[in-house]
DNA sequence: AGCCAGGCTCTCG
DNA sequence: CGAGAGCATGGC
């Protein structure tokens, strides 16, 4: 089966996806040269599909090949997942207008055109993720979690390739914390991994009726289960939901971000850090990521490493 | 050896 | 509440 889907706006799929590459592989997000893989799982189903892509950021066409499958069912979800991934909802174009009036975020288009920030292909993935890079540098952080999806994702092929489906929250629910630490999780962050899969896998944690809920509601809810804090929770909104008006203003890189760029290297506080983000309205989760890319390039322009 | 890395919980004032 | 200590883990 083939999808082709057309993007609303400016789309660079290579720099959208570039996360899966930058701090190591990620064996349920496989990134290849010109294609990119992965595994939906649909009602205990698993299909495997590839996205390939094709023309300049202003015309870009991207097709989805799903290879045995032919329901309609099936190329539903499969579209919506690759539409987070790529962000197809996001206000590129909005955000570049409102760019203009900020001569950092203005100085990052060109560079970045096209890009978008990734989005989280399911909410549970996403907080698994996020709690294996907390407080750990993200090189770490991507190693011990694709040990965690090769542990217990299911393996697939895909177009000859090996990549795993995301572990299900109730495979993760029944792991233990000793299996987690022997791939290095601390003891910690074992215990969130599992107490959040137990969360989700009892049906105690709703994230569609969490997807229609206000920013601070989420953070609320979020915050209240052990492990969860409001870097968490923020990054959750911002890339698990796609909200454009959020700031992980705690966020250690964000806070180099603002350092670098807007404060001649001195440490804004959060505060500030807010206040100004604030005044991007709907389009902060976007200038956030403009702005953690810029960085990122200007270190490695400097010829540092990441 | 010691600091760093895209935090969180718990306690105390 | 807000600040601060303590906590874990591996890389450099």
């Amino acid at each position: 089966m083939r999808i082709h889907l057309s993007p609303d706006g400016p789309l660079d799929v290579p720099q959208t996806l570039a996360r899966y590459r930058i701090w190591g592989e990620d064996p349920s997000n496989r990134l290849g040269d010109g294609v990119f893989r992965r595994v939906l799982a649909l009602d205990g189903d698993l299909h495997g599909y590839a996205v390939r892509w094709a023309g300049p950021p202003d015309d870009a066409r991207i097709m989805i090949s799903v290879p045995g499958s032919r329901s309609s069912r099936v190329a539903t979800a499969v579209s919506a997942e690759v539409g987070r991934l790529l962000f197809l909802e996001a206000d590129v174009l909005g955000f570049y207008r409102a760019a203009k009036s900020d001569a950092v975020l203005q100085g990052l288009i060109a560079p970045f055109y096209g890009m978008r920030p990734t989005l989280a292909p399911t909410p549970f993935e996403m907080l698994v993720g996020a709690v294996t890079a907390q407080q750990v540098n993200l090189a770490f952080a991507v190693t011990t979690r694709g040990r965690l999806v090769r542990r217990f994702g299911r393996p697939v092929q895909v177009e000859g390739e090996r990549l795993y489906a995301f572990p299900a929250p109730e495979t993760l629910a029944k792991a233990k914390v000793r299996d987690l630490r022997r791939m290095q999780f601390s003891t910690r962050k074992a215990e969130y991994i599992i107490g959040l899969a137990r969360l989700v896998a009892r049906g105690e944690l709703d994230f569609g009726r969490l997807a229609t809920c206000p920013n601070e509601q989420v953070i609320a809810e979020l915050t209240r289960i052990r492990g969860f804090g409001r870097w968490t929770a923020e990054w959750f909104l911002a890339r698990a939901l796609g909200r454009g008006d959020v700031c992980p203003a705690g966020d250690l890189a964000v806070r180099k971000c603002f350092a670098h760029f807007y404060a001649r290297g001195r440490q804004p506080s959060e505060r500030a850090i807010r206040r100004r983000a604030a005044a991007w309205g709907p389009h902060q989760n976007l200038a956030i990521h403009y702005l953690l890319a810029g960085l990122r390039r200007a270190r490695a322009k400097a010829g540092g490493g990441t």
